[in-house]
DNA sequence: GAGTTGACTTCAG
DNA sequence: GCTGAAGCCAACT
């Protein structure tokens, strides 16, 4: 484990806890904002590996499509979908809906 | 040390 | 316009 490697990971957390309530983003926007456009999948292994870490918002982080690709990795099966459904957030077969309306894209919010 | 995998993205058919 | 396949980078085995 190199401090670097962590820093990265962090980084990645630190945006995610940065979304604002009722505000998704996708992975891709992330991995953007931290200049590794073409590194999205670590975005989201970073995610897996935010389910050790603090309470990180993965669920307002989905993939590009605004599909909950990652619900499979909670806990329950729609649980994902439950804590969007909370915020707001209308979710229709993992789906989001109006997603570009409720898309944050850090890059451009900060 | 080398190969495989993956919570993605984008190009091609 | 939708479905399929390739690409990318870092972590995990």
């Amino acid at each position: 484990m190199k401090a670097e490697s962590l820093n990265f990971f962090n980084q990645v957390y630190e945006v995610a806890k940065l979304i604002p309530y009722g505000r998704v983003t996708s992975y891709g926007a992330i991995a953007n904002y931290l200049g590794a456009s073409r590194s999205a999948r670590m975005v989201g292994y970073a995610m897996n590996a935010s389910h050790n870490m603090e309470h990180i918002p993965a669920h307002r982080v989905v993939n590009r499509k605004g599909l909950l690709t990652g619900k499979h990795h909670f806990e329950g099966t729609n649980l994902m979908q439950q804590l969007l459904e909370s915020e707001g957030i209308k979710v229709i077969e993992n789906q989001i809906q109006d997603f570009e309306a409720i898309f944050w894209n850090p890059s451009k919010e900060l």
